[in-house]
Order: structure tokens, then sequence, then C-alpha cells
DNA sequence: CTCGGAAGTC
DNA sequence: GACTTCCGAG
């Protein structure tokens, strides 16, 4: 059971055999999945400037624990709309799916979800994460100067927009129509798996 | 750091 | 075609 962790996945579930404390937390289990899941958790409910859309004392998260979250080919797989068969993703469809898993929000964060733009707090790990993902055989490390550059190529094709900003970058008013938003202006996740 | 040209890889 | 690699310029 503890194989088919997803998005459905609810912690309270795990009351009975989880103590609570994230720093002496005990599981029966040797699960490395629900202790990730239990991290992304305890994260997104803890009091926090993450859901805040604070303009100015924005986005410091040098005091933000962060930790390596061990990868998981299987939820990274998107389906895809002509074959529908299942692959690895493209480099904007690895943004949308890393920006909505919980466990991942010490990596990169929305700042402003409605207009797309999000922040990369540990660029060099999601480089990292976005070769693990891909993984494309390669002797080489990929570095967040290579991975900034894919993410410009897009800039071209109008999947992405430029930000100027540092470690910032925007989804385009199309890619936020057909990822994000429904008819109805709701989140949709169409991506995962 | 950001930007984008140019060449290389799969 | 979709990046990856390298890099000069700002």
């Amino acid at each position: 059971m503890f194989d088919e962790i997803d998005e459905n996945y609810d912690p309270v579930l795990f009351d009975g055999i989880i103590d609570f404390d994230p720093n002496t937390m005990y599981i029966e289990q040797n699960s490395n999945d629900v202790i990730d899941s239990l991290k992304g958790w305890l994260i997104d409910f803890s009091p926090s400037q993450f859901e805040t859309e604070s303009t100015d004392s924005l986005n410091d998260f040098s005091e933000v624990p962060s930790y390596d979250v061990p990868l998981n080919r299987k939820e990274w797989l998107v389906e895809d709309l002509i074959s529908k068969r299942q692959r690895s993703p493209r480099l904007f469809e690895f943004l949308i799916l890393l920006l909505g898993k919980p466990q991942y929000i010490c990596y990169a964060s929305f700042i402003d979800k409605s207009k797309g733009i999000f922040l990369i707090h540990q660029p060099q790990k999601v480089a990292e994460l976005w070769q693990a993902v891909k993984s494309r055989q390669s002797n080489q490390r990929m570095t967040y100067d290579k991975f900034a550059r894919a993410i410009r190529w897009y800039y071209k094709s109008n999947i992405m927009q430029k930000t100027n900003t540092r470690y910032t970058f925007q989804f385009s008013s199309k890619t936020l129509k057909n990822y994000f938003l429904d008819e109805n202006n709701n989140t949709k996740m169409c991506l995962s798996s």
C-alpha cells in the first residue's frame, strides 16, 4: 500500500503509526515515500510565508529548512496527449509538476500563481533534479546556467516570458491557460500522472 | 545574474 | 524538434 502514495494521499490516515515530531519521527514502514510525503505535508501546513503574497520582505527562504528529496521517477511522468503513453516531461512540464509538489517547495515556489510567476530558491538543486528527471545520458552536470538557457529558449515560442529578475520566471498566459486554469479559472493539473 | 547566438546531441 | 553546451556582452 505504501507504493501507491499520490495526490490523494492523506497523512491523517497514518496518524496511528506515526510519532509526529519531525525530528524524532518514527515510522514503522521503511518507506522513503511516506517520509517525503510527510515532510511535504508538514511544510505545507506550517505557518509560512509561502501562502501569503507579501510583496515586500518577500521570499527570504534562507531560514527555510532544506533537504534533498529522493527522486521518484514515477511521479514525474506525464501522459502524452497524443500517444496516450507515459513519458518524461518537457522542461516546462517539469516546472509545472515541480511547482505543484509541496515537498519541493524549498526548491521553487510561486510568488504570484495567478500570473504564473515563480522563484527558484535552490537553482543548482532544481537544475540537477531536471537532469535526473530528464535522464538524458550525459557525462556532464546540469548547471543552473544551462537550465536557465533552456528556459530562455521558451521566450521565442511564447511558452514562458521574461521577467528580468534574478531566479524569477514566468509562464506565458498561453501556457497558463493551457495547463493551469480551466474554463472557470480554477486550477487544473492535467499533467499529474 | 540575464540575454540570445551558434553549434552539438539525441 | 527540444533541448544542451559554450560563451561574449550587458
